[in-house]
DNA sequence: TTGCAAACTTACTTAGTAGTAAGTATATTT
DNA sequence: AAATATACTTACTACTAAGTAAGTTTGCAA
């Protein structure tokens, strides 16, 4: 793959995740890459295609971190703790996630992209849930929630709160984060 | 105040919690009223202007309604029930509500419009630490977290649930709601 | 009845957007 | 050496956005 092709893709996210997806333009990328705004739609024709690339990037991602804790033997402890660290990280670069960032565009958004943004957003919802429940079983976690509810509860504050951190200047994230955990604390 | 006036700030409202600020134009609203272009700029010179009024006008609201409630005596239960119930009624009409919508626009927001939005948040997350905080010292909450926390876990919570209610088809949004009260219940 | 202000419309400018067609340099294959 | 594919640039088009200046209608007040 072309080294200036996987670059636009990062910009590209880190524009979505900052400015969002309508705020952005080719321009951001080319100037900020040294190349002209053609060069962009010879690898990506339409802004869709790179819309769409982005979030599939992010879906890959997000299987080989699963894939990784899974083959390591995490327990659903730790395996939540490491998901929660994806957006501490997001945090402390002042960035949105990905489906935090492209939902509130949807009605603007091709329907190859929302349908990639979807899958992604399931994906990530059936791992929680399926984390959860499991952790449950094994006496890891207490919650008296169907975890498919609690898993949207988890999902819903992670990912609302990158957005209020730009609100609400006093936010202590650790303490957010660290909340939700002990809320799943058994003893 | 003029009829036009209250009707550019309504569908102003209208588009921005539905397709979000970037991406509605004074083409939308002027089209919408049978009206021309640059009649939205007799009464709104810039967009920012809009933007800025039709949170301001949020507020308004959301302080009528807490100084509402406190006159008729709610109790907390009650108060954080009728709170959430904005939220299940947005829902219902496919819309975000305001923070949600225009918190990811930030960057491209002037600076006073930036303001109020934070003023808003602010009042909405002190109402709901005060809230939290006082039912619970009457035994009607009961939660182990800091109230402030917890408020920004639950603010979170039902903002981006409203995100993904786009994104994830099968949710129960009733029961997501249910299980942010239940949660609370003390004995 | 004239004057004036409110509430617009007409007609425009300016700037930025995605996207395209055609050309060019460079490296690779045949 | 010739042909071809890759990775772009140059130079545009078509469109949409916010915003503005000047004119028009309408109702009310002096």
């Amino acid at each position: 793959m072309s080294i200036t092709r996987e670059k636009i893709i990062e910009l590209g996210e880190d524009l979505i995740r900052t400015k969002g997806y309508n705020a952005f333009s080719y321009q951001d990328i080319s100037s900020e890459l040294g190349i002209k705004n053609a060069a962009i739609h010879y690898y990506f024709p339409s802004k869709e295609n790179l819309g769409t690339s982005i979030v599939k990037t992010n879906i890959q991602r997000f299987e080989e971190m699963t894939d990784n804790m899974y083959s390591r033997g995490f327990d659903e402890w730790h395996q939540l703790e490491t998901f929660i660290k994806i957006y501490t990280k997001s945090h402390r670069e002042q960035k949105r996630c990905i489906v935090g960032s492209l939902g509130p565009d949807i009605p603007s958004l091709s329907n190859n992209t929302v349908a990639e943004l979807k899958r992604m957003s399931q994906i990530i919802l059936d791992w929680l849930t399926a984390t959860l429940a499991s952790g449950k079983e094994k006496g890891i976690f207490a919650f008296k929630e169907d975890p498919q509810i609690k898993a949207l509860l988890i999902l819903s504050s992670l990912i609302a709160s990158l957005q209020l951190a730009r609100l609400i200047d006093k936010i202590e994230y650790k303490s957010f984060c660290n909340a939700i955990l002990e809320d799943l604390r058994s003893e």
